[in-house]
RNA sequence: GUGGGUGUAGCUCAGUUGGUUAGAGCGUGAGAUUGUGGCUCUCGAGGUCGCGGGUUCAAAUCCCGUCAUCCACCCCA
């Protein structure tokens, strides 16, 4: 066979354990965080119909749709995201007792142009929750609580909750006197305010052919600041008397409240009238999770309502909302800001052996560290001692422990610690206190 | 998808106006009187100079093409 040059495709990853190892930990306080919120974990196939997925996203999205050239090349699909899939699950199982609460933890691909250092890549893992069958505002309340404390549990520190509601960018389009069929074009430049400056947002929206009275009126409007409350009552001022934007602005201001009430800072939210959000489904809220930490890189995550998405599968309308973390972009986050604690292996002890040690007896006392609950690896070839510790050493190891003939015959073990180099010679049954009392909590 | 930059060792790079066996640091392997890591020292392994073609007595170096990659935009997780 001809040999091949190893290579991956651009945008895809191996994960190596220094990475994995804290990405496993990351999604198992992941894990914990939606179900206390009442989620259950759901997978989905990685591919789909392609027609399960058209017509969805926007002619942005389906562009990014990895199409797979089985049978006529038109029939299969990557999934795309997590939430199609989910509503395709629902409509399939109407059986299940609403609402429907699930998390679901698997990568999704998308044919962009990858960008690593802005952790966009072509696979990447979502964590989703979503909540199928109510229109409470609590739910999406709870969208907001849950992606707080999963970014917080990261051990990411700057970042912020953008919130902002379709209905109100609707509302905000009529204001300005512009036709419905504007919005997406409009909005795209506005949204760019904090990136090119307000004399640019205003030389583009002229160059697209908005008039100057409706580029004040949405500028005024994309520039006011300040907290949640005050956007929003700036926001009632103005737009107060458009009948397309009311419904928004009080969608906003109750689950602003119901989100304060679940322990989101207020700190952390910002109403976001420039916030669009590209994805064609969505109706209501909108949210997206940024970064303060890193210029430059992409959101954290992001979500809202999609009241509509599930009747596009037949059936009655179904209301529905969730939220996704970018688990792949949040972990290259915490890479880049050096937040990730990497550690080469989840081995507690390591047990190093000499030419005379008996095998097996040692292989014994390894079996008994195993039972008390640490993890341990054994040493295969009787090297010197330095390699064994060397070994230990460059796979952050924290204990070896040294077993020679001498020690095996008195029931001892040498243990020691390599962060502060204290070794103690003992009986064998007092190991285990000795290193737990040593073993750094694992956070 | 649009625009710009860069391709030399596993990584970061040097390589003079084209001129013999292409270098350094880091990393990696072995060792410094055979039961002790991090520091230091010695020695070693490792390169189709991205790939293809062209110019030339001679190309890592110049020209064309191609692929890969990086950055910005777009979009998003």
């Amino acid at each position: 066979m001809p040999s091949v040059e190893a290579r991956l495709f651009h945008g895809t990853r191996d994960v190596l354990p220094a990475e994995l190892l804290p990405q496993k930990e990351l999604v198992a306080t992941l894990t914990r965080t939606f179900e206390a919120f009442g989620f259950a974990p759901v997978e989905t196939p990685a591919m789909e119909f392609v027609d399960i997925l058209l017509g969805k996203y926007g002619a942005d999205g389906e562009k990014l749709i990895y199409k797979l050239a089985y049978e006529d090349g038109h029939t299969l699909a990557l999934r795309y995201d997590l939430t199609v899939p989910l509503s395709r699950l629902v409509a399939m199982h109407p059986e299940l007792p609403k609402p429907f609460k699930r998390y679901q933890i698997q990568p999704v691909w998308r044919a962009d142009r990858a960008q690593p250092a802005q952790g966009r890549f072509r696979e990447f893992i979502q964590c989703d929750v979503d909540t199928v069958g109510t229109s409470s505002l609590v739910a999406d309340a709870e969208n907001l609580a849950v992606v707080h404390a999963g970014i917080l549990a990261s051990g990411m520190e700057g970042f912020l909750i953008k919130v902002n509601h379709r209905k109100l960018l609707r509302g905000m389009i009529a204001h300005a006197g512009l036709p419905a069929t504007a919005d997406k074009e409009v909005l795209r430049v506005v949204d760019k305010l904090d990136k090119i400056g307000l004399d640019e947002v205003v030389a583009e929206l002229s160059k697209i052919g908005v008039d100057a009275a409706a580029i004040d009126k949405l500028v005024g409007l994309m520039n006011i600041t300040g907290t949640p409350d005050a956007v929003l009552a700036s926001a009632i001022e103005r737009l107060g008397a458009e009948p397309a934007a009311v419904e928004g602005l009080a969608d906003l201001r109750a689950m602003l409240g119901h989100a304060r009430a679940l322990g989101v800072p207020e700190a952390r939210l910002r109403v976001d009238l420039s916030l669009t959000r590209g994805l064609d489904y969505y109706t209501g809220p909108v949210y997206e999770i940024v970064t303060t930490e890193i210029e430059r890189f992409g959101s954290l995550g992001g979500g809202g309502r999609y009241d509509d998405l599930m009747s596009l599968f037949g059936g009655e309308p179904v209301p529905a909302t969730g939220v996704s973390i970018g688990l792949t972009r949040l972990l290259t986050a915490l890479v880049k800001l050096g937040k990730l604690k990497a550690r080469e292996s989840a081995t507690d002890v390591l047990i190093s052996r000499f030419p005379d040690t008996p095998v097996d007896a040692a292989l014994a006392c390894a079996a008994t560290l195993r039972d008390q609950g640490f993890a341990v690896e054994w040493y295969y070839e009787a090297d010197r001692l330095k390699k064994q510790f060397q070994y230990a050493e460059r796979k952050g190891i924290p204990f070896v422990v040294i077993l020679g003939a001498s020690e095996i015959e008195r029931g001892e073990a040498a243990v020691k610690h390599l962060a502060t180099g204290e070794q103690v010679t003992m009986t064998r049954d007092a190991v285990a206190g000795w290193m737990r009392a040593r073993l750094t909590p694992k956070a």
